[in-house]
DNA sequence: TAGGATCCGGAGTAATGACTCCGATTAATC
DNA sequence: GATTAATCGGAGTCATTACTCCGGATCCTA
């Protein structure tokens, strides 16, 4: 993306600093400081702030990195045969894999999904969903009177009860079933 | 509870001071400022600091606050008739009402409910909420396989959905059914 | 209504956290 | 290996907050 692509210690540095923020912003909350993920990462903290000038602008680019996982992963369930498997698949697998993400996944909801990162890559997760989502509704697997909206909202409500009480991800997937 | 009863204005204060909190953490969160609340209070810092003298105590004491009004409107709906409409009308009753006020929500599904709240407020919701829970299930109007720490899961679950998409309600609702 | 106990207000303190700046360091090029 | 431009590290700045302290205001009692 840059017209010059970065040093070996800056790439490095940038993607040891992305992934150490993820993991620092799930076990300590969004609110954690930009001092212990750059102690984490082992760098320091001009580093985090020359890479990501802002605390804000960090937290988006985590954002889009998990938001890109999600639409990879939905792509890839595009291909499957069983509307209904592809789409409860994607979501319980959603769910069980975020137990330990959730403060990001919050803000993601805060933040609407589409503001907080670049457009392209949440289009393509809502996009991969919406068909996921009418091919099951098709399919007569989930119900017909909700959107990705209501999709997106519960995925993330989801995540949340999973961790107080596990069996409430059973409910939520049955509550999308027809009634 | 004190052994001298409070000085009419200390009463006054405290009350307002409670109030305003509750407000103030619904709409900006629980790391809104002390001095915020101090402000649309209208008293001094050190007033809010002398009743309560932590930021954690005030949040305890606006959680005890919300948990007292579950618990009264849980117990007022042990007298209905119906158990599938007592049950049904707290859950969709709670999470509409509390539209505004997710932030104490979270914070009290955070705190476990029981471990931040004088536990007898506490367990009295907790046990209204089984005794309706109880008589639901027996009536053949909620799934069997859940218990009381699902529901108040997911009633945070819920409350926090139904601001990104109203119908989630009704999706969670559903899945509370037996299938 | 006077006296004393209680309570109030808000300037001040200490700690924390986001962000800046620049001398030291390192990677790319010859 | 020498040169130079990009990058790094972390001490320092500024703003924000939770919390303290005490002179003055307010309430209760006799």
């Amino acid at each position: 993306m840059p017209a010059r692509p970065l040093r070996a210690d800056a790439a490095r540095n940038r993607a040891k600093i992305l992934q150490t923020a993820e993991a620092v912003f799930a076990e300590l909350g969004t609110s954690a400081s930009t001092e212990e993920i750059a102690r984490r990462a082992g760098v320091g903290i001009g580093t985090v702030f020359r890479h990501f000038p802002t605390k804000e602008s960090l937290l988006e680019a985590v954002l889009a990195e998990l938001v890109r996982g999600l639409a990879e992963e939905a792509d890839a369930l595009l291909a499957a045969d069983d509307p209904e498997a592809a789409f409860f698949t994607f979501f319980t697998g959603v769910v069980q894999r975020s137990t330990a993400k959730n403060a990001v996944m919050q803000a993601l909801a805060a933040a609407g999904v589409a503001t907080a990162t670049d457009s392209d890559t949440a289009g393509r997760l809502r996009a991969a969903l919406a068909t996921l989502l009418e091919r099951a509704q098709h399919a007569g697997a989930v119900r017909a009177d909700i959107g990705v909206r209501e999709v997106m909202a519960l995925l993330v409500a989801a995540s949340r009860a999973v961790e107080e009480a596990p069996m409430s991800l059973e409910v939520i997937t049955s509550g999308l079933r027809p009634a």
